[in-house]
DNA sequence: CCTTGTTTATGGCCGC
DNA sequence: GCGGCCATAAACAAGG
């Protein structure tokens, strides 16, 4: 129905599918992952149309979850409180939006079913979220304020083999996360032609902290399109997915907690230990100045209750997925 | 009972 | 026109 009208563009339908806006969720949650009263939450704190009419929009995202591969469940464990499982996205999935944009998807991701020797369980995926997040939470706290927003799913299985280094001003990472990234917010360049009136997606911010800020605003905001520079720089700190990224918050220039992920590492190149490489070759492109390559883990590898050996299935062999289209 | 998840079905839009 | 992607509805199961 039509309502024409005296709205501003903020009830108007975002150009994003509920996958996209469901990958945006969970790719700005410092874990990876998120129950799906956040995913809603998320949407609805970013996305006034979806504040409205709740029943059947959520209806239809709960429909996406189950139904695409590309999602996957992480059982909440016993000491975690809560309804429900935990999302995340599949590793695999980089891949999915990059090629075009968050408008739609090119390819479906599927994940090969009980073909060779191992079945990919998506129980092996979840798992290896599920101790990503732990590491990774564990390793934050120690360390303070800024979360390392490394992606669970740092990995491009060799399912699906990433063109070039070159990521997609609308990849996942890139929309979720520029914001605080962009130098002097020319990072837009590399905008597509998107109806202006939506927000831009750089300009979603990730934290829930800064939920309100830089948001709305985005609604009139024009003047991104500058469609013809490549945005090369914020493919140098989104590689991939899952790149190390910097630490989310403000705090732009601090010692990263290095988390050196290869854009695209080799089908072989997975790392035994994602929380804690080992020095990977720079593997990035365009490796940005602020990442320090120390090693150095934050400082605290034994912080981590979990026991790293709680099956440490490398996820590359469990992991069989591809794009089908 | 409500939320969460799964599944099936239908129809629109778009690209090939 | 066909196939793929997407939105929506709806029935239903399971769990808190």
């Amino acid at each position: 129905m039509p309502r024409p009208g005296r709205n501003t563009y903020s009830d108007q339908k975002p150009p994003y599918s509920y996958i996209s806006l469901t990958a945006m969720a969970i790719q700005s949650s410092p874990e990876k992952m998120l129950p799906l009263s956040e995913i809603y939450k998320f949407i609805m704190d970013r996305f006034p149309y979806y504040r409205e009419n709740t029943q059947r929009w959520q209806n239809s995202l709960r429909h996406n979850l189950s139904f695409n591969d590309c999602f996957i469940k992480i059982p909440r464990r016993p000491d975690q409180p809560g309804k429900g499982s935990f999302w995340a996205l599949h590793p695999s999935c980089g891949d999915m939006f990059e090629n075009g944009s968050f408008l739609r998807r090119r390819k479906r991701f599927k994940v090969l079913k009980s073909d060779h020797l191992a079945p990919s369980k998506p129980a092996d995926a979840a798992q290896y979220l599920q101790q990503q997040a732990k590491l990774r939470l564990s390793a934050l706290a120690a360390s303070g304020t800024h979360l390392p927003q490394m992606p669970a799913a740092a990995y491009n299985l060799g399912g699906v083999a990433q063109p070039s280094g070159f990521k997609h001003p609308f990849a996942i990472e890139n929309i979720i996360a520029r914001e605080y990234k962009m130098p002097g917010g020319l990072a837009f360049s590399a905008m597509q032609p998107v109806p202006a009136a939506y927000p831009l997606p750089n300009q979603l911010t990730t934290m829930g902290s800064s939920l309100g800020t830089g948001w709305p605003h985005v609604y009139g905001s024009a003047g991104m399109i500058d469609s013809a520079t490549p945005i090369s720089m914020a493919s140098a700190d989104y590689s991939a997915y899952g790149v190390p990224l910097k630490p989310l918050c403000h705090a732009a220039g601090q010692t990263l907690p290095a988390i050196p992920v290869p854009i695209k590492p080799t089908p072989a190149a997975v790392p035994a230990l994602p929380a804690l490489p080992a020095p990977i070759p720079t593997l990035l492109s365009n490796s940005p100045p602020s990442l320090s390559p120390t090693s150095s883990q934050t400082a605290t590898s034994q912080s981590s209750p979990a026991t790293p050996s709680e099956t440490l299935t490398s996820p590359a062999s469990a992991l069989h997925s591809v794009a089908v289209h």
